[in-house]
DNA sequence: GTGGTCACG
DNA sequence: ACGTACGTGACCACT
């Protein structure tokens, strides 16, 4: 059997210290539980445990088992807010069924010492959970220490043990002796640290024996006296950090199986404090009415479904009968297509008489669809000159908008995590089977959280103008391509002779570590950062050392050249279709914003910045006869921001037409507009960028090359003078915090877990990323309405145009010189009125037959 | 498979 | 004392 034994005062001092104080409405603090329970939950994925054991201190003023007197009296007692929490916690694991442990006299550790030998002695094993290395000495071949950290759970075997420190487990006791503990109040031999006495230990292998005789090991004279002057303490602090391990409780293992939860107690507690995401996670939500209870029916009704009458031969006939107003499911990809049709699962796959035929009568058919994945099905039906109709629901974009970090978005985990049954009993027809009571609970998880508007009018006809999209690619001039790939290449080679020429030898230049050893160590310039694995020798630290040695601007001129060469010459070569066009696959549920991302090739990272790569845009042009717009948004992060703050002086220089960068310039420094100056400005721009992240005074300063001092005066003078964006972003932040999640204006959400992180760099990540969200997030809403009337647009006029591309804030489109006015004004049009905010939306439009003559 | 680097908005 | 702006994807080296 596993079990898991918990230090719960050390996961809850983490918990407490990590998440920063969350109280209920009644101002009672919760925030050490939900830290303490996201962790626990973590841990039992993990550890998967049979058996889970909860110990806490337990202090009695009158007894001790241990003999000094003063032990830990010094230590810090703990917060109030902390305190309140431990009886809560103690209360809520009893309810969920989990045994905690506590023994008067003595303290968790020695109680996870007991059960950890015990369990090891009964031949089980046992992980030991905390937030401190104390209990390192307690690891065996049967006992792992999972220590949760700060970034996240580090795993201690005794090998780990040995790597890190050199010692056995045992050993640690003996060095512990020799440092001392503060926190613990074991005193130590004075003078003695870590590493002396880590290779003390390592020489002698305990203390007894290094004092049994000090002359035979390696010493330096300044040790050798502190360590006489302190033997008493040495002999002391030994008593003190070693484990009890006979701590007088239930020691059978089986005594700490999990057992059921009290669910309804449970609910009520965790009702009454306030944390509904938590008993969301347990799965305790759901005696009235939630999506839990719905689908239940829909599980039984599933289960009736006869295994026989799976994988019957989709055919014509069966086609005929799916009329207006009936309903199908379906899952398409090339190679088969299954329909689930009047309780039944049908069946066809490539290579079967009429293939092409039969799905595309089927796309055809008049009837109402569920599917997955429906936008494989659209392009399908594109690439086979025809449409499909009637597509209504696909549940991995229902999957997304309800939690758009769920990372995989198949048929079984959507089950699983939507509570529909999932019959892994059919096989090859699981998914198709439970595709419709699946789509049922994602409709009404969608209605609950206000997405149902967002999911119907934007996702689902969006599915398919990406589809259109792929369908047609875009045409790649491969000759051009090729020919400045030759070119690149001989500036390449001629660039590695004089490399290697300057570094004395030859060597790969693309290695990071190879590169860090020529520069650092056989150059001897200095090196800035570091990285884990060795020196860091990105753009910005070699731009720094740029006047050092000439070899720099070569490396960075290779690197240039090479990411050209490597990623866009021979990684665009390879996408390229029989036709001269390439198709990327535009992914609708990838990102954690709402954006949409481009895979094979990649078509929104086509260098812009810089003019020698500027130059593959040229390679990308016009079909015959066509020609492109492109047209896109001026500053719509900033647009959004400045509507849904309500600030009226940025809304005021939007509605005016006068820019943004300045006036923000004029108002942090404190002029009037006419008299800021180009720097002015462009430090302005990188503050409007900092604030649209989730700004820090470090990384602005290093933006701009100003002190971080100067930075942190920056963001001060903006937020003084535009506190309406600083009220939106405290707000979102502690709406973040509350709900656990932060929505858009159109009421996309983004979970941000990170915000209860214990760990301080997590959460200020999480609420940075709460800031950004509904930012980014609705500008990536507008975009895609915009698309979605574009393409209804251009088909309703008619128009020989498509669009072709998107790149989060443009739109490209192919157009025949014929219709080009008209598809620019209906372009221009549709994106700017996509939505109404309080500021205008402004977009200019350039036409050519490359991409690189369209973008003005 | 992960980390480092660098291309884009 | 640490690490350091949001969101992506592709390529290379190296384990």
């Amino acid at each position: 059997m596993r079990l898991l034994c918990i230090d719960g005062n050390s996961i809850m001092n983490r918990a407490f210290y990590g998440i920063r104080i969350l109280t209920n409405s009644k101002g009672i603090c919760t925030n050490a539980l939900t830290g303490f329970m996201n962790i626990y939950l973590k841990e039992i994925e993990e550890v998967q445990p049979d058996c889970v054991a909860v110990a806490f201190d337990l202090r009695a003023p009158t007894f001790r088992h241990k003999a000094s007197a003063a032990y830990k009296a010094n230590r810090k007692g703990m917060p109030d807010e902390l305190a309140q929490q431990m009886p809560l916690i103690k209360k809520l694991l009893k309810l969920l069924g989990i045994q905690t442990v506590e023994c008067e006299g003595y303290e968790a550790d020695d109680i996870l010492g007991t059960l950890s030998k015990a369990a090891a002695d009964s031949g089980n094993e046992c992980f030991i959970l905390t937030g401190d290395r104390d209990s390192f000495q307690l690891v065996s071949d049967k006992v792992t220490v999972r220590l949760a950290g700060t970034k996240e759970t580090k795993i201690y075997t005794p090998a780990r043990i040995m790597e890190e420190y050199g010692v056995t487990p045992r050993q640690m006791i003996e060095v512990k002796a020799l440092m001392g503990d503060t926190s613990d109040n074991i005193p130590g031999v004075r003078g003695i640290g870590e590493k002396t006495a880590l290779n003390l230990i390592q020489q002698a292998g305990s203390v007894e024996k290094l004092y049994a005789d000090l002359d035979s090991f390696t010493i330096t004279k300044g040790n050798r006296a502190k360590l006489e002057a302190g033997y008493q303490d040495a002999v002391d602090s030994h008593f003190l950090a070693e484990i009890c391990l006979e701590a007088p409780v239930e020691r059978s293992v089986e005594h700490y199986k999990l057992t059921a939860p009290d669910a309804d107690a449970a609910r009520d507690m965790l009702t009454e404090l306030e944390m509904l995401r938590l008993m969301d996670r347990l799965k305790l939500t759901g005696s009235s009415g939630t999506s839990a209870e719905v689908s239940e029916e829909k599980a039984l009704k599933l289960k009736d479904l006869p295994k026989y009458e799976c994988g019957l031969p989709l055919n014509d006939e069966v086609i005929a009968r799916m009329a207006e107003g009936t309903k199908a499911a379906f899952i398409f990809d090339e190679n088969k297509l299954q329909v689930f049709f009047e309780d039944k699962a049908y069946s066809i796959a490539f290579g079967d008489w009429d293939f092409d035929g039969i799905v595309l009568r089927f796309f055809e058919s008049p009837c109402e669809k569920t599917a997955f994945e429906g936008k494989r099905a659209h392009k399908f039906a594109f690439d086979n000159g025809t449409a499909l109709c009637g597509l209504k629901f696909c549940c991995d974009l229902a999957g997304y908008l309800l939690n758009s970090q769920a990372g995989e978005y198949t048929v079984e985990n959507l089950c699983l995590t939507y509570k529909v049954a999932y019959r892994s009993d059919l096989a090859d027809y699981a998914d198709v089977c439970s595709l419709f009571p699946l789509a049922e609970s994602l409709a009404l998880r969608l209605e609950q959280t206000e997405m149902l508007t967002l999911f119907n009018d934007v996702e689902m006809p969006l599915c398919e103008v990406l589809a259109s999209m792929e369908h047609y690619g875009v045409r790649a001039d491969t000759d051009g391509i090729k020919e400045f790939g030759k070119w690149l290449k001989k500036d390449i080679e001629a660039l590695t002779a004089q490399i290697y020429d300057l570094a004395g030898g030859e060597f790969n230049i693309a290695s990071p570590k190879q590169l860090g050893e020529v520069l650092f160590e056989k150059l001897g310039l200095p090196a800035k950062k570091k990285t884990k694995s060795g020196y860091s020798t990105n753009a910005e630290v070699l731009e720094e050392l740029a006047d050092k040695h000439p070899i720099v601007r070569l490396v960075l001129e290779y690197r240039t050249l090479t990411k050209l060469s490597s990623t866009y010459v021979d990684g665009l070569l390879k996408e390229v279709e029989p036709d001269g066009r390439v198709r990327s696959v535009f992914k609708q549920t990838e990102t954690r914003t709402g954006r949409i991302s481009s895979t094979e090739p990649n078509m929104q990272n086509i260098p812009v910045r810089k003019e020698i790569g500027r130059n593959m845009r040229k390679f990308f042009i016009a079909g015959e006869g066509y020609t492109f717009l492109d047209a896109d948004y001026s500053q719509i992060e900033l647009r959004v921001l400045a509507a849904v703050c309500g600030d009226e002086n940025m809304q005021k220089t939007f509605a005016e037409g006068t820019d943004i960068h300045t006036m923000t310039a004029s108002q942090v420094f404190g002029i009037p507009a006419d008299m800021v100056l180009p720097e002015m400005r462009s430090a302005a721009k990188a503050v409007n960028f900092g604030i649209i992240y989730g700004i820090g005074a470090f990384s602005l300063s290093k933006d701009i090359g100003v002190s971080v001092a100067e930075a942190k005066q920056y963001i001060k003078n903006y937020l003084d003078n535009f506190p309406k964006v600083s009220e939106f972003m405290d707000k979102t932040v502690e709406d973040g915090i509350k709900n656990g999640y932060v929505t858009t204006i159109f009421g996309r959400r983004r979970y941000i877990p990170e915000l209860s992180a214990t760990n301080k760099v997590m959460q200020a990540f999480g609420k940075r990323a709460a800031m950004n969200a509904p930012i980014q997030g609705a500008a990536a809403d507008i975009i895609k309405i915009a698309m979605v009337k574009v393409y209804k647009r251009l088909k309703a006029e008619n128009l020989d145009a498509r669009l072709i591309l998107q790149v989060h804030d443009e739109l490209i489109i192919e157009v025949t010189p014929d219709d080009k006015e008209k598809a620019s004004a209906v372009l221009k049009e549709e994106m700017e009125n996509a939505v109404r905010l309080a500021v205008p939306m402004e977009v200019s439009v350039g036409e050519g037959e490359s991409w690189y003559l369209a973008k003005g």
